[in-house]
Formats: C-alpha cells, structure tokens, sequence
DNA sequence: TTTTAAAAAATCGCTTGCGATATAAAAAAT
DNA sequence: ATTTTTTATATCGCAAGCGATTTTTTAAAA
C-alpha cells in the first residue's frame, strides 16, 4: 500500500472531518434560533455589511450562486432577509436583513465563544490560533486561484 | 460589531472552505473515473482492509451509517463493491470490493501527488505539514468526544 | 425461557453543494 | 441601432450529510 493511500496521510480527509465536526459543534446552538450552519454565514456576512447583492455573498463565501440563492430564498421565507431587484442594475438581486435578521444577533452573541471553547485544546488555543489561520488562509488562498475562483 | 463575529476570525469557516476548494481540487481527477469525493474516501478505508461492516466503515470516516449505507449503495450499483448479510452477526452487512473496486487504485495512483502539489504554498508543504495534521488531529479528537462519537 | 435492552442497518425528510444549463439584463462590439 | 458577448441570478438534477425514526437481530436481564 502506496503510504499517500492512508486515510492517515490525507489532508484533505482531516480538513473535511475538522469541518463536519465543528460544523455540528454549532448545531446546538444555531438550531435553538431556527437557522443552520450556512445561514449563520450567510448571516455574518450581512451583519458586517447590509444590502448585498447575491454576487457578492456568494464570493465572501466561495460559494456559487446556485448554493447561495436557494439558501437565500429559504431564509427569506423564515422572514430573516429580503431579496429586491437593484434599481442600479436590474440584474442583480439586493439582498438586506429584516429586523429580525438583525435581531439574531444578539440571541447568537454566545455563540462564538461557546464554539471557541469546544475546540481549545493543546494544539488549537489563542497562542497557536493565529499560525493555524495563516496555514488555511495560503492554502484557501492558492486553492481558489488554481480552480479561479 | 463583536469581533468574534466577524467572518475573517472563524476557524470553522476556513476549515469549511479549505475542505470544500480542496475536494473540488479531486473533483477533476476523481470523476474521470466515475467516483465522488466521499465514495473515494470509502475506497481508502476499503483498499486497507477489505471486507468491512458498514460501521466500522463509517467510524473510520466520522460519518453516521444513514450518510454512508446510501452510499455504498451507489458504489454497490456501480460495481464498486458488494454487501452481504453478515455469517456470525446478522444485523451487519459485509463490505467488499470488488475487482473493478480494486482495480481503481492503480487507476487512481497519481491523484494524491497531484492534488498535493495543488496545496503545496508557503505555509503548507512537506516541512510543515506534520504540525498541521497533529493541530487537525487534535481538534479532531476534542471535537469527536465532545459530540460523543 | 421470556422479556427487555442494546446494537446494526436502513429509511425518511430536509438542507446543502455543485455541475450543467437557462433566463434576463447590461455592456461591448459591429 | 443592432447584434454579440458578458454578467447576475435562477433552475434542474443528483450526491452528500444528518436528525429522527424504524426494522431486524443479537445480547442481557429477569
């Protein structure tokens, strides 16, 4: 057996566990408010920035609009955004938070820390939080230039 | 805004974005041979040791057997592999490739080094990859007895 | 032995992720 | 001004992923 065939010596196998893992860290927590893992990116997004359009969450995020616009169009219905025609630019789709969007905010406050908490551990902890970011970020970085994102 | 908050401080989102642009990386080279990401991550625990229960086979991934017995059906249907009826437990089913399953390692020989210079950079490369999958694994093992896997 | 509990798979329903394609509007080219 | 190309979204189809539940079989308890 070709060492690079072990489950072990895979990269790609631990960054899809970490993230599946940590993704139902927040279940919890984002499901207590009604809203999944995607949506609570979704809502990040627009809390740092209202009044979007689709194009641009969907870069933020790496996603393409065919992800994004149907998760938009679910979160819409639960009543957390709206989604209107730019008058600029008819094309586009502005996507804003309602006041209850707005107002999850602070029912999520504990959120971070609480998630931050279940990952504290030897290797991963506010000393050694920064090399690890850097790490994925060069590596998100040079990813979605070869696959030109 | 909460710092926390801002999406350029989640770990959770770059580990969900490295995982996501790094399997679109196998994609390529993985669906010239007819599979998908986790149906080649089946093949790795499968080409280690061969005829397995399901759930030793989902144990191995992180995965819950309603994610992976669907999707040894695929693989079933495809060829891939065969599942029989347990001799001494009745309740598992036995997981075996077949040689068209087998057949797929040499078919796939050149993927792992492919996709590893696709994630060669600065901050990820042969030196300081043991550090990043000692902090993955570590987050790992915290994460998967916290939800109690 | 009979009953009860535990374990292994499978099924159901829903959200996500994504390749491929379609539609509509704006921008560029002729 | 008309045609062509590009851009922004949306739609379609299918494979995961997972919470919840069900079925089947073994193991444990009474």
């Amino acid at each position: 057996m070709k060492p690079e065939f072990l489950l072990d010596n895979q990269l790609c196998f631990r960054l899809y566990t970490a993230s599946r893992l940590l993704s139902q860290a927040y279940h919890p927590l984002l499901s207590a408010q009604g809203i999944t893992y995607p949506q609570y990116l979704v809502l990040l997004v627009l809390w740092e920035k209202d009044a979007q359009p689709v194009n641009n969450i969907a870069k933020r995020l790496f996603l393409e609009t065919n992800t994004v616009t149907p998760l938009l169009q679910r979160m819409e219905k639960e009543g957390l955004l709206t989604r209107e025609k730019g008058k600029r630019d008819g094309r586009q789709m502005i996507v804003s938070l309602t006041p209850q969007g707005k107002g999850l905010q602070e029912k999520l406050a504990d959120v971070p820390s609480a998630v931050g908490n279940a990952v504290l551990c030897d290797s991963v902890n506010p000393e050694t939080a920064p090399e690890l970011f850097r790490t994925l970020d060069d590596m998100i970085k040079k990813l979605s230039f070869l696959l030109s994102l």
